[in-house]
DNA sequence: GGCTAAAATTTTCTACACGAAACATTCACC
DNA sequence: GGTGAATGTTTCGTGTAGAAAATTTTAGCC
C-alpha cells in the first residue's frame, strides 16, 4: 500500500478532488455573479430559469429539481413573491398542492438573462470531444454508483443500530 | 446544431452535470451525517480536523484553508468556543491576530473521528483503475482550464466596463 | 354516507452557514 | 505622529436543513 505506484494514484485522486471542488465552487460563484447583475440571488436565478423551461410547478417538484428541501424553497419563493417575480396558486385538483408560476415580470426577467445556471460549466464541457464526454460520463457514473452503495451501507448500519437499542 | 449527433452529446453533457451535482451534494450530506454522529456540524468537523493536522492557526489562516470569509469563520468559532472545543488566544507578537487552538476536549474529539471531510468521495474514486483516474483527471483539468479562461474573459470585460464609465 | 386513520403537501420554527459592508484595533512605514 | 494596510468582529440579508404543526386528501371500515 506504499509503493511508488499507489502513491502516484493517491496523488491523482487528491488532484481530482481538488479539480472537482474548484469546478463546483467556481460554477456557483459565476452563477451568483450573473444573477446579481439582474438583481437576483443564485438560487433565485435557478428557480426563474427552471420555471421558464418547465412552466408552473408544484413546490415539491421545484424542490426536487434544485435539490433542496421544501422548507428551503418556501423561503426562496417567499422572497421572490415579495419581489413580484412569482405567484403561488392553489391547485384546484388537489388543494394540498401549491403551484409556483412566473409573473409577467418574472418571465420577462427570465428572457433577459441569457446564461442559464451551470452554462459556463456546460460550455466548458462542450469543448470535450464526444469520446471524452462519454468516457467522463462513464467514470462519473461509476463513482456515483460507488457513493450510492456507501449511502445504502450507512443506512443499513443506522437501521441495525436502531434495532439494537 | 440540431442533428442527431449533437443532440446526443448534449444529452451526455446534461447527464454529466447531473452526476456531478449528485456527487457533490451527496458527499456533503454524508460528511454532515458523520459530523452529526459526534455532535458536530459539517464545517465544525472540517475545522477540528484542520486544527488537529496543523496545530493552532490565526483565524484568517483558517478562513483561507476552508475557503470561507473571516465573518463566516468568526461565527463558526464562536459556536465551537461556546461548546468548549476551541479557545481564542491573542497573539503576543501581533495583537491584531487571534490564534484558534483546540482544547483538550476538542483534540480528543478529533482523535475519535476517523473520517475526514470528502473522504467518502475520495474513497469512491479509489475504485477507479489507474487508467481511469488518469483519464478523469486529464478531462477535469481540461474543463477547469476552460472555466478559468472564461473567468478571465469576464474579469476583462468587467474592467473594460469600468474604464468606459 | 360518514367516520377515522394514515398519507401527502406545505408552512413554521429554530439553528447554523455564508458573504458583503461597515467598523475598531493594531501594526508598519514614513 | 499620521497614514494606510492588515486583522478580526458586528450587522444584515439570504440560504440551508430538520422537526413539528397545519391542512387537505385518500383509504378503510362500519
Amino acid at each position: 500500500m506504499s509503493n511508488a505506484l499507489t502513491t502516484e494514484i493517491k496523488g491523482d485522486l487528491d488532484a481530482i478532488v481538488e479539480a472537482f471542488l474548484y469546478l463546483y465552487t467556481e460554477s456557483r460563484r459565476l452563477t451568483k455573479e450573473i444573477a446579481a447583475r439582474h438583481g437576483l440571488t443564485g438560487p433565485q436565478l435557478t428557480v426563474v430559469k427552471m420555471l421558464e423551461a418547465l412552466g408552473e410547478l408544484p413546490l415539491s417538484r421545484l424542490s426536487e429539481k434544485i435539490r433542496a428541501q421544501n422548507s428551503t424553497v418556501t423561503g426562496i419563493v417567499d422572497r421572490m413573491e415579495r419581489e413580484g417575480l412569482v405567484t403561488r396558486v392553489r391547485s384546484a385538483a388537489d388543494r394540498r398542492v401549491v403551484h409556483i408560476q412566473l409573473t409577467a415580470k418574472g418571465a420577462s426577467l427570465a428572457r433577459g438573462v441569457q446564461v442559464e445556471p451551470m452554462d459556463i460549466f456546460r460550455d466548458a464541457l462542450s469543448t470535450l470531444s464526444a469520446e471524452e464526454a462519454r468516457s467522463l460520463l462513464r467514470v462519473l457514473r461509476k463513482v456515483a454508483r460507488r457513493v450510492e452503495s456507501k449511502v445504502e451501507e450507512a443506512a443499513e448500519a443506522e437501521a441495525k443500530r436502531g434495532t439494537e437499542s
